[in-house]
DNA sequence: TCACATACTTAGTATTGCTAAGCACATGAT
DNA sequence: ATCATGTGCTTAGCAATACTAAGTATGTGA
């Protein structure tokens, strides 16, 4: 059952894989589904009610901050979120932490003993 | 605050790490914890009150088979855990999945469109 | 005797991704 | 005109899992 370990080899990492994308730019929610799934196709497709909690916590603890757009035209109203200084510090951290993370996993999993 | 992004990475990891020391062959529980810990260092330390609920699902899923040892001499008696064939299998099915994932994880956070 | 390591178990908590539903608006097809 | 679809945000409740913390039992060394 592929589908549950998919599911929870995301956790936690779709936290660093949001704060990457505001790292680049100011985004809104629906955009950032948009970019994911462009990036990393199924594995890292989520639905909104995934993607804005993450949101919602990245900025309670002030790792990124919100603002609506005035929309103008007929355009919806869209709530942009642009990641703070505190942010950027946080995200090359984690980031670190994902490459010591990933790399022993690795190396666990390729590392042949079993003869 | 780092410790709590380590503990959300490990979710889903964990299970793989330990069904891939149980392909090298049969081990106890305790011992799992002290390779765990000797290959993977802070980042891969678990307690028993992690380690077998991991065992226990592992079981349910018919991965593993699980058989008491004969104590001998003064030796406790330990739990010892094997993999099955299809724990094999699944082996293979999760290391091409965390394969795949880490790699386009590590992709997104290294792609530096930030200018 | 008392602390510690080994070895396994289990109850309860927090985090987080999920489903599912809802609201509001715009657009295109029937 | 109505109805489905896409955009865009919100929220309630569920499930999986790593954690803390405590318990049981044995053996060893100070």
């Amino acid at each position: 059952m592929n589908l549950k370990y998919e599911k929870q080899l995301k956790k936690g990492v779709l936290e660093i894989l949001v704060l990457r994308l505001l790292a680049e730019e100011a985004k809104y929610g629906y955009l950032i589904i948009q970019e994911l799934r462009e990036r990393g196709g199924d594995l890292f497709s989520l639905k909104e009610g995934t993607l804005y909690p993450i949101l919602y916590r990245l900025e309670e603890d002030q790792l990124v901050e919100s603002q609506w757009s005035a929309p103008k035209g007929k355009e919806t109203a869209r709530k942009y979120y642009k990641i703070t200084p505190s942010g950027r510090q946080e995200l090359i951290q984690m980031t670190e932490l994902w490459d010591a993370f990933s790399g022993a996993v690795t190396t666990v999993l390729h590392n042949d003993q079993s003869k």
